[in-house]
DNA sequence: GCCAACGTTGGC
DNA sequence: GCCAACGTTGGC
């Protein structure tokens, strides 16, 4: 069992539309390391920590889980689409994704927070740099932060 | 295989 | 809108 942070930017998808739809294909990753999480290391029932970027509050807005293994992103495919890739074929595809469903809101544990627990310095979200959409987060970092969640 | 140029991310 | 940081691209 691992557990992740994903980026979402709460005007294209916020965890009140995961509520919504309940379950949904994280489509739309282009990056190789985010990728790869999805494809080689994700697992059905990992925990997700829903993060909200490029917004007025960023922060944790709620949880959510890895509801199924890394399949051929269909975006890749489609040639009037913005996630299209003409590189990508369906006997090799170059991009993946997972599902995940809803698990619940939390209240907003925002970036500034996170970084005034030392407890959270080596959370990767808060590295210097930090550009990847999808990222690991450490058992001791998970359990620290839920329990802030309470 | 190097590396400059370019595009993107994301907090502020 | 700015800008630092980073990934990708493509010429050589």
């Amino acid at each position: 069992m691992r557990y992740w942070l994903m980026k979402s930017e709460p005007a294209e998808f916020s965890i009140d539309d995961l509520a919504r739809e309940g379950q949904v294909a994280w489509f739309g990753v282009r990056n190789y390391q985010a990728r790869n999480f999805m494809r080689d290391q994700m697992r059905v029932g990992d925990g997700v920590l829903f993060y909200h970027s490029s917004c007025p509050e960023p922060g944790i807005a709620g949880l959510a889980q890895v509801s199924t293994l890394a399949y051929p992103d269909e975006t890749q495919f489609e040639a009037d689409g913005k996630y299209f890739d003409p590189k990508a074929t369906r006997e090799n595809p170059r991009w993946f994704n997972v599902e995940v469903k809803y698990v619940r809101h939390t209240q907003l544990l925002s970036l500034g927070e996170l970084r005034g627990h030392p407890e959270l310095a080596t959370l990767r979200i808060l590295a210097r740099g930090n550009r990847l959409s999808i990222t690991p987060v450490d058992p001791d970092e998970w359990n620290f932060i839920l329990k802030l969640l309470g």
